[in-house]
RNA sequence: GGGUGGUUAGCUCAGCGGUAGAGCACUGUCCUCACACGACAGGGGUCACAGGUUCAAACCCUGUACCACCCACCA
């Protein structure tokens, strides 16, 4: 071929753009996806090649915040992945808009609270409060639900708008929120499927309960938080003569004991044993007892058992059936009780009824300080109080200490099943491994069945009523379950089968369960959401199980737990094949960032600063399970990186386009590209290996770095030769060039969306025939198996030459360009026959003389040296001239 | 008290049997025909500590200390 006719001039990158703006382009981008349904999930494609994942609903209570950024994006990437590898994507957003958190925001923003005695106001309009709220106004349960509806809807767009500029692959038509009619049917079958299993029962029990919230909580709500308290000595009389010290940092629970228990080998207290004990200030009469719980090192090694003070308590008085003393209301005040009257007996009711007199009204904390004075000036009270610090249980969204108060609620059979849960949890592939082990730990320590029924209002309402006898006394062991073909339905307003709305709160009629389930009774439900569950069988039989539960580590116990649960109860299977849990982002001191204060950075602060590519890298770059410092340099690094991949996108483009007919794999001959072309491979299938285990932080990382190897050395050992070398040479630099960065675009692309798809468009789409990079295939080594085999020295050692040059160049503070006189090289036969092969495209990058060059050959285990020698400057060799002139 | 993860350069982290690595920060250079939103080079580490296994240990084993988290601990 005649020169004329192959290297045409090279042109201009005129129709590229200058420069890439991400803040302006990735919005526009976003919306291409969208028009283009990209990330549409195809019902039609066959169960194996789907790719499920059960996208955790977040909470919507008012704003997303980096964390969720950093574990959205992590899950993203590992579907961009699978859609890469010719998965169809089933990936749905959810909005767990159910509940508590909704309840308190709206409460807050409009200055109201929920009244069900209030009558509806239809069409009632509510204003946001700017400031402090002076005054709650009550309004009615339908009004209150309106608003938390109104709210939601609100923030979820927020949501959705933050998802969609981040890059987050969702299928949009996917969406669901946790409260609205379908979830609410589901979670309503759900409780007929499990209340038709004999799985779920309501009883009346001592239950956990928040007296702030006025609800039942479950034990996977709870936490513990260290406390300040004091143990005070109560001085105790035995009945028949005698006394002993009880050490007790609940004395205003002292109405309320029922029993006094020491360790049965306790020499102190053996001889007490089946005699009585009279309560100081109340005078009751209380067995002393044996009983292991007690431990002879705690306190003064007897304790008083009280209805109720602790989970000890709730069970040696269930076990023991002792009578029942309940001192603290739902309100959290004490009750006005009598002594003399029902369980609580007094040898001496008058003065018990004087002393609780004083305590009946009041919160447990001014009861305790009320106790302590009346203790004191009793003289029951022995010697100082001792300070202790002790954990005590809250729930997690609550600011008093839990009671135990005896109330009916529904729960869900857990004890009786903890050793198939545990087998199902190991069904479950655990990403990293070692967090099965917090799953396997809170089932082995499970203590109490799932209570599911709140007594709140923005829910999804219990489908039960209750039959009402003659005197209208509800019968709870007989309750009315809706039927499965009317749901969902309301209690309060919809009425069972068999009955008239007439009947509602009559005589022999029926009342409806006033309350709502627990959130997690549904989101548990999301892939049975996902799937369609009882509703198309069809879809269900393809979206359930699911691939993947992404989701954080805090929520084994709940989410995950309650999810794997109710798989089994529901359908015998595991709920998911994976189960990936994302780590925190922490600030400096380690404290968790969502929680921390100092909100100024928000995910859209971020965004008017940082490409949202630049975001993703960061998340990108954090293992599964792995706490990260949140660290704003990680963020110019991926901006920059972003930049780089533009210019290197442009550049490698500027190369390739001077070819006239389109290259292929076949015109790869050149050794140095064929070198190049085999590193390549070996990161392709190293990439693809990590990304199938979830390990995508690895795969960001070397991509990242070879990346930059390709940009600093091996670009700049072939420019020259893809500028001005002869035809085939050429052709081998372009073909080499052009599957490089259609294949560094295509491993990037789950990590950097934005600007890879961006570049895509200028060339490779057209080349691979597909126009998004988010719809081409993962790079695999397959797409070279045409080439011959390269080695990977020859790139290797013309890289050390080209290290070798410009260290010298800078360490003569020399320009890159400078010419070299010189150049001695010593080297092994081996790696001066790889140098040999490359040895043109060097001499042409590092501007060396060729008639400086000299290759010495050494032994076959040397290090390649290489000594460089700088041209002279300018000035001196003309002096030089000058003065070999004279 | 039980469990899990961690401790590697000033900072954030990778490496997990074979001569200590990256990025950031720092220092010094360089406008080289993609990129100064850039490039090149340089300084910087008893890989927490103590034992052990091994020809060889940051890496495996045992123990200790410290950090974080999960669970338990309410007399």
């Amino acid at each position: 071929m005649e020169n004329n006719e192959t290297d045409q001039i090279q042109k201009p990158a005129e129709d590229l753009p200058k420069a890439y703006d991400p803040l302006v382009r990735e919005p526009e981008i976003a919306q291409e996806w969208e028009n283009d349904k990209i990330y549409a999930y195809d019902s039609s494609v066959p169960r194996k090649n789907t790719f499920v994942i059960d996208t955790p609903p977040p909470t919507v209570s008012g704003a997303l915040h980096i964390g969720h950024v950093f574990s959205y994006v992590q899950t993203d990437i590992i579907a961009r992945y699978q859609r890469m590898c010719g998965k169809n994507i089933f990936y749905p957003m959810g909005w767990d808009d159910n509940g508590l958190p909704t309840e308190r925001r709206v409460q807050n923003l409009y200055g109201v609270r929920c009244d069900p005695s209030v009558p509806y106001e239809p069409g009632a309009k509510f204003e946001k409060i700017s400031g402090k709220i002076k005054e709650y106004r009550n309004i009615s349960r339908k009004n209150f639900l309106e608003l938390c509806a109104l709210q939601t809807k609100e923030d979820e767009k927020k949501y959705e708008a933050l998802w969609r500029r981040l890059g987050i692959s969702v299928d949009w038509t996917k969406n669901y929120n946790t409260v609205g009619e379908y979830c609410r049917r589901v979670s309503q079958r759900s409780f007929l499927d499990l209340f038709k299993k004999g799985r779920i029962y309501n009883a009346e029990t001592p239950a956990l309960w928040d007296t702030t919230f006025r609800t039942a909580v479950a034990q996977a709500e709870v936490e513990d938080r260290e406390q300040k308290g004091n143990f005070h000595d109560l001085k105790f009389q035995v009945e028949g003569g005698g006394e002993f010290i009880i050490s007790t940092t609940r004395p205003e629970l002292l109405a309320a004991c029922v029993a006094v228990v020491a360790n049965p080998r306790d020499e102190r207290y053996k001889k007490l044993f089946g005699k009585n004990a009279i309560t100081p200030l109340f005078k009751a009469r209380v067995p002393i007892r044996a009983s292991k719980h007690a431990d002879p090192e705690k306190g003064t090694g007897i304790l008083m058992v009280c209805t109720f003070g602790d989970i000890a308590d709730v069970e040696y008085w269930r076990k023991e059936n002792l009578p029942l003393r309940q001192l603290i209301g739902r309100d959290g005040r004490f009750l006005n009780i009598k002594f003399g009257e029902g369980a609580f007996e007094s040898t001496d009711c008058e003065a018990a009824n004087a002393a609780y007199s004083k305590l009946a009204g009041l919160y447990a904390k001014k009861a305790k300080a009320v106790s302590v004075e009346m203790l004191r000036e009793s003289g029951d009270l022995v010697g100082e109080l001792k300070p202790t610090v002790q954990a005590v249980k809250f729930y997690e969204k609550g600011e008093l200490p839990l009671e135990f108060v005896p109330c009916r609620q529904w729960y869900i059979k857990l004890l009786d099943n903890q050793a198939m849960l545990l087998e199902q949890g190991r069904r479950v592939k655990w990403h990293p491994e070692y967090m099965f082990k917090r799953y396997e730990q809170w089932v082995e320590g499970l203590n109490q069945d799932w209570c599911i029924s709140r007594q709140r209002y923005f829910g999804v309402p219990l489908p039960v009523w209750y039959p009402l006898d003659a005197e209208c006394n509800p019968d709870y062991s007989k309750p009315i379950v809706a039927t499965p073909d009317k749901l969902p339905v309301d209690p309060q307003s919809d009425c069972p089968a068999g009955y008239s709305e007439e009947q509602r709160g009559k005589p022999n009629g029926f009342i409806g369960d006033p309350d709502v389930m627990d959130t997690w009774a549904t989101s548990s439900l999301t892939p049975l959401i996902s799937s369609g569950w009882g509703e198309d069988s069809d879809s269900h039989a393809k979206i359930f199980p699911a691939d993947l539960r992404p989701q954080a580590h805090e929520i084994i116990r709940s989410w995950a737990f309650y999810t794997i649960t109710k798989a089994w109860m529901h359908e015998s299977n595991i709920p998911w094949y994976n189960i990936a849990l994302s780590g925190w982002v922490v600030a400096n001191d380690h404290s968790k960032m969502s929680k921390s204060k100092g909100g100024a950075i928000t995910p859209e602060n971020l965004l008017q600063k940082y490409p949202a590519d630049a975001l993703r890298y960061w998340s990108g770059k954090a293992k599964l399970g792995q706490d990260t410092m949140y660290d704003e340099s990680v963020f110019k690094v991926g901006k920059r990186l972003v930049t780089k991949l533009f210019n290197a996108s442009k550049f490698a483009l500027l190369q390739i386009r001077g070819a006239q007919a389109p290259l292929s794999a076949a015109d790869i001959k050149h050794a140095l590209d064929r070198s190049w072309v085999e590193q390549l491979k070996i990161l392709v299938s190293q990439a693809g290996e990590n990304m199938r285990n979830f390990e995508y932080a690895a795969v960001l990382l070397a991509v990242e770095s070879s990346f930059w190897d390709f940009c600093d050395n091996y670009l700049e050992l072939v420019k020259g030769r893809a500028y001005e070398g002869n035809p085939e040479d050429r052709r081998s630099a372009q073909a080499s060039l052009e599957w490089t960065l259609s294949v560094y675009l295509r491993l990037f692309a789950p990590f950097l969306p934005f600007i890879t798809d961006e570049t895509w468009k200028w060339h490779s789409a057209a080349k691979h025939g597909c126009d998004s990079v988010h719809k081409a295939s993962w790079p695999s080594a397959d797409e070279m198996k045409e080439m011959k085999a390269g080695e990977v020295s020859v790139y290797l050692t013309a890289k050390k030459i080209l290290e070798a040059v410009r260290a010298k160049k800078a360490a003569e503070k020399r320009s890159v360009k400078w010419p070299v006189s010189g150049l001695k090289i010593e080297a092994s036969k081996a790696d001066i026959k790889a140098l040999e092969a490359s040895l043109a495209d060097v001499l042409l990058a590092c501007c060396i003389d060729r008639k400086g060059l000299a290759i010495a050959e050494k032994d076959d285990d040397a290090e390649i040296k290489a000594e460089v020698f700088l041209a002279a400057p300018e000035e001196d060799v003309k002096q030089q001239e000058a003065s070999s002139e004279k």
